[in-house]
DNA sequence: TTTAGGG
DNA sequence: CCCTAAA
């Protein structure tokens, strides 16, 4: 694939949102053929500027992406180039450092840009019309706060991806109303060029990416550190030390909207305020459709058949690569871990996407199959070199690391496999000895690492690793050819062993009684011994599961919205809202802050989540005869009134 | 089996 | 979370 780097800069004007837009111009160019995507090296600006970039500059690019093939070669700064388009933003684009560790972090971050760019300018053509192809792809920014605008644009590019996920509406949400009031959505809602996937035969309907979506890390952008160090804590259960604020509202947003089943819940916390996230965009206007649980799709029509339809070598969806990319340590306390962590993961390569279909079990859901299916051709790059570190099982899940040692950055990809849902197999501990330095040595590594008091003494998960270790066929596909040396242990393997991390995917952790460790009670029953802390995320999902489908639908929600959270049964569901429900109730009057109670230890819920399920207490006849008057009445009238507009 | 509600 | 009655 010889993709064209050329240049090419964007005026000057001012614009308001991130988001990369395809020109309308032709598309019967000879070479366009072979490769119908150009890209556009631009630079920024001190002032956030796009650019043009200059030949050199390009040069300098095109000789580091070699070099990087090469093997890590280190080369002299890229300088100006690389420097501005590095997203580490402030530190870079004035001095020149030889790190490498910065370079490589640079050449890494500009080889995914490329990519995705170019991902994403496949998709648009192989989702539109043939009109719709595009020489360029060009880069409008007008992001007021240019200092974030790169980060921004990543942060869309990335989150898109799920997003672009789209499957016939089955039930409106009731929530879909409240994004239309939020604002948020804004200009960016109707794209002039739709790209509607063509009409008449599809049963699936295409989305055309559209980056406004991604509001995560921009309604976050107004609370403070401690704000955030809440919020993440009531994301991923868990504190965290980092100041970073970058790095505590990107964590946030990918937590919250990549940590469940990613599009499954559609809230964003924008300003304090519990709103919808947009999930579908203007591609198509598909009739006010919207998109409905991907659990359902995604087993469904969508992969397939959208593949089908396209041009197979062009539709690379690359759906949910985040969920496996996402550097979910959040068992860790570490805070250098952390730090690490918070810089740019690669995306899989093709060959990590393959392994990954190996490790696959048979009784595959088909996600992960599709996934690897779905992986381009040639379209990751091949120039990490992706070792397999290790693996480890957590809390029911298998969890694979790889440490991309690229430059010494060491990024880890974690990615869940499922496990044996049957009980695990009579001669599983002779596999053990497959690898002697088996899980407890890992268990150890991993104690040790976060330092032992963040793991509980005589750590329970030390039953648990063992219950629900993959099946021989893991270990063996895992290992097999994997040379000792390369058998790295890596800190990032702590992945969830913390205990509050959610799970990632579909993975039956718990889901029998191979993974959930009960405790026998005093009178003969057993009981679940741990409680598993709701997060926000998962309040959130639960939160929207009862707007979908209506509260008391307890298994519905469980099956639709719940799909990855095997620990979580109905009743439990159930349980949870009745406690939302008392919360959401008594907490308001007082005091409407989240930032209200001290460490009660008990996981903090926002308010707007309050508020949220107060709404839909009201909505559904639920709140208590006692105190349905006062001013919530007032509010409450309007939000049902927006949602009966939303719903014609 | 699922819901609903008490413990 | 658990238990259980009721549907």
């Amino acid at each position: 694939m010889e993709t064209e780097v050329g240049v090419e800069g964007n005026d000057e004007a001012k614009l308001k949102e991130c988001r990369i837009q395809k020109s309308t111009s032709s598309l019967s160019s000879p070479k366009q053929i072979s490769d119908p995507v150009v890209y556009k090296l631009v630079r920024v600006e001190g002032d956030g500027r796009l650019v043009p970039a200059t030949d050199d500059e390009l040069m300098e690019v095109e000789s580091l992406l070699v070099d990087e093939k090469g093997g890590m070669r280190i080369v002299a700064d890229p300088g100006q180039t690389l420097g501005c388009i590095s997203n580490e933003g402030s530190s870079l684009s004035e001095n020149k450092e030889d790190d490498p560790d910065k370079l490589n972090a640079r050449l890494e971050y500009i080889e995914e840009m490329l990519q995705k760019v170019k991902e994403e300018e496949r998709l648009r053509l192989a989702c539109g019309s043939p009109d719709c192809s595009s020489d360029y792809v060009i880069v409008e920014s007008q992001c007021s706060d240019e200092h974030d605008k790169l980060l921004h644009i990543d942060e869309k590019l990335q989150c898109e991806i799920p997003l672009q996920e789209t499957v016939p509406l089955l039930a409106p949400s009731l929530s879909e109303s409240y994004l239309n009031q939020s604002g948020i959505v804004g200009e960016c809602s109707h794209s002039p060029d739709k790209l509607v996937t063509g009409g008449s035969t599809s049963s699936v309907v295409t989305t055309k990416p559209d980056f406004s979506k991604l509001k995560g890390d921009i309604c976050l952008d107004k609370l403070s550190i401690k704000e955030l160090h809440e919020t993440f804590k009531a994301t991923f259960g868990r504190e965290t030390t980092v100041k970073d604020k970058q790095w505590l509202k990107r964590r946030i947003s990918m937590g919250l909207t990549n940590s469940c089943d990613v599009s499954t819940t559609s809230f964003i916390i924008k300003d304090n305020k519990f709103v919808k996230k947009r999930n579908e965009e203007g591609c198509n206007g598909m009739d006010g459709s919207f998109a409905k649980d991907p659990a359902i799709g995604n087993q469904k029509d969508l992969p397939t058949s959208l593949v089908g339809q396209l041009d197979y070598h062009q539709v690379v969806p690359e759906k949910r690569f985040e969920n496996h990319n996402l550097d979910d340590n959040s068992g860790s306390d570490d805070h250098q871990t952390e730090q690490r962590a918070a810089k740019r993961v690669r995306k899989p390569t093709k060959r990590y996407i393959e392994e990954l279909s190996e490790v696959e079990s048979k009784e595959s859901n088909g996600r992960l199959m599709n996934l690897a299916k779905n992986s381009g051709h040639g379209l990751i790059s091949p120039i990490s070199h992706v070792r397999l570190v290790r693996n480890v099982s957590s809390g029911g899940r298998t969890v694979i690391t790889r440490l991309d040692s690229l430059g010494g950055s060491g990024v880890q990809v974690p990615c869940v496999s499922r496990v044996r849902r049957s009980r695990p197999r009579k001669n599983f501990m002779a596999l053990l000895k497959f690898n002697p330095s088996g899980m407890g040595m890992a268990a150890t590594l991993v104690k040790k690492a976060l330092g032992d008091h963040s793991l509980p003494p005589v750590d329970r998960n030390e039953n648990r690793v063992l219950k629900a270790s993959p099946t021989p066929e893991h270990i063996h596909h895992q290992f097999v050819g994997v040379p000792e040396k390369d058998k790295q242990f890596s800190v990032m393997s702590a992945v969830g062993l913390g205990g509050n991390t959610e799970p990632k995917h579909m993975n039956s952790s718990g889901d029998s009684d191979d993974n959930v460790v009960t405790v026998p009670t005093s009178k003969g029953g057993i009981r679940r011994k741990h409680h598993r802390a709701w997060t926000l995320a998962e309040v959130m999902k639960l939160v929207d599961g009862v707007a979908r489908y209506g509260a008391g639908r307890w298994s519905e929600i469980k099956r639709l919205a719940f799909a990855s959270y095997s620990y979580r049964t109905s009743v439990d569901l159930k349980d949870k809202w009745r406690n939302l429900l008392k919360a959401s109730f008594a907490q308001m009057p007082p005091d409407n802050g989240m930032n209200s109670r001290k460490n009660t230890g008990a996981m903090p819920i926002p308010a707007p989540i309050l508020l949220k399920v107060r709404e839909l207490a009201e909505m559904q006849a639920q709140v208590p005869p006692n105190l349905s008057s006062t001013k919530v009445a007032g509010s409450t009238i309007k939000i049902v009134h927006e949602k009966q507009t939303g719903f014609l």
